[in-house]
DNA sequence: AAATATATATCAACATATTGATGCGATGCT
DNA sequence: AGCATCGCATCAATATGTTGATATATATTT
C-alpha cells in the first residue's frame, strides 16, 4: 500500500477554518483509520480488530467468567450473526469455548481457554510495542484528550437519525 | 444492534491515568467508530464509507478531470483489487465511469458521471445534517484538536513495524 | 397446559477488505 | 527489434460486516 496520507494536512494551523471542511477531513480520516487499523494489526500483530477486541474484551477480569453472546455482541457493537462468525474461527483455533448457561440454559457463555489466555498474553509486548509506535508524537495529554473526542463521537454517532 | 457503548465512561478524568490503559480504549474505540461509522452511513446516507471517500475525492475541484486507479487508490488507502469492487458498483449505478487515458494508454481516469455529480450534490444537505448530529457536542476548536490528533495517529500507524 | 417471549444458530444475499498470483496491452529502455 | 517494466483487470482464498429471515430450545407469562 503506498504511502499517500503523508501528503495531507498534519497542522491544526493547517487545516480550512470551516467546519464543513474539518468535518469531511474528518470521517475520512476515520474511514483511512479503520483501514489502516484493521491491515496493520492483522500484518504486525496476526490478528484482526475484531479478534483483538474480543480477546480484550474476554481477558478483563469482570470476564473471567466468559461473557454471554448477547453481552459481547453489545460490548463489541457488531451482530449477532458476525459474531458468530468470528467466535467460529476464534473456536477453530482454540482460543475460547462457547458453553451453555447454567442459569438460563438457552444463553451461551463464551470463555477463554487456557490456550487463550497464553496467547494473549504472549501478544502483550507486542500490543505495547504497537502503541509504543503509532502513538509516538502523543504525550499523555493527549491520549486523554483523544480518547475523549473518540467517546463523544461514539455516544452521538449511533443515534444519528436523518429525516 | 443495542446501545452498550454509553455505559463506558465519557470524561477524560474517568480515564485511568496509565498509559496502557488509555491506549486499549483508544483503539478499542476506533475498531467501534470504524463499524458504526460504516453502519451509520450506510443507514443514513444509503452510501458505504468507501463510496463516501471515493465520491467525495472524485467531486474535489482538483479531481474534475478524474483521477487515475493508482492514484485514487494511494488516496483512499485501499488494495487495487478492493477498488476494483467498488468501481464495479459505482459504475453499475451510473455514477462514475473508467476512461483510458490518452497519455499513457496503460492508466485509466475515474471520472464522475453527470449522474454521479447530481447523486453527490444531492448528499450535500444530509451529509451536513448527519456531521450535525454526529459532531454536536463539539466545539470548533475540539474538531481541530480531533482531526490534528487522527492525522497524527494515521501518519505513524501506517508505519508501524513489529520486530 | 398453552401461549408468548427470548437466546442463539443458521441461512441467504450482498458489500468491503486483504494478500498473492497471473495475464494482457502499453510504455520505456537498450 | 527485443526486452523489461508498468498499469490495470482478474482470479482465488479468506475474513469481516450488514440486514432480514427461519428454526430450535428454553424461559416466562397467562
Amino acid at each position: 500500500m503506498k504511502e499517500a496520507a503523508k501528503a495531507l494536512p498534519s497542522k491544526p494551523t493547517e487545516v480550512s477554518r470551516e467546519p464543513g471542511a474539518i468535518n469531511n477531513r474528518i470521517f475520512f480520516r476515520l474511514f483511512q483509520l479503520g483501514n489502516t487499523l484493521q491491515r496493520q494489526a492483522f500484518k504486525e500483530l496476526g490478528i484482526s480488530t475484531v479478534q483483538w477486541a474480543m480477546l480484550g474484551a474476554l481477558s478483563r477480569p469482570r470476564a473471567e467468567e466468559g461473557m454471554s453472546l448477547a453481552d459481547l455482541s453489545d460490548y463489541l457493537l457488531v451482530s449477532r450473526q458476525n459474531l458468530d462468525g468470528v467466535l467460529k474461527r476464534l473456536e477453530r483455533d482454540g482460543y475460547l469455548v462457547r458453553i451453555t448457561d447454567e442459569v438460563d440454559r438457552r444463553a451461551r457463555i463464551v470463555k477463554l481457554t487456557p490456550e487463550g489466555r497464553r496467547f494473549w498474553t504472549s501478544l502483550q509486548p507486542k500490543i505495547y510495542e504497537f502503541y509504543r509506535q503509532a502513538m509516538v508524537q502523543f504525550r499523555f495529554d493527549d491520549t486523554v484528550a483523544f480518547v475523549h473526542y473518540l467517546n463523544m463521537l461514539q455516544a452521538d454517532l449511533q443515534d444519528v437519525e436523518l429525516p
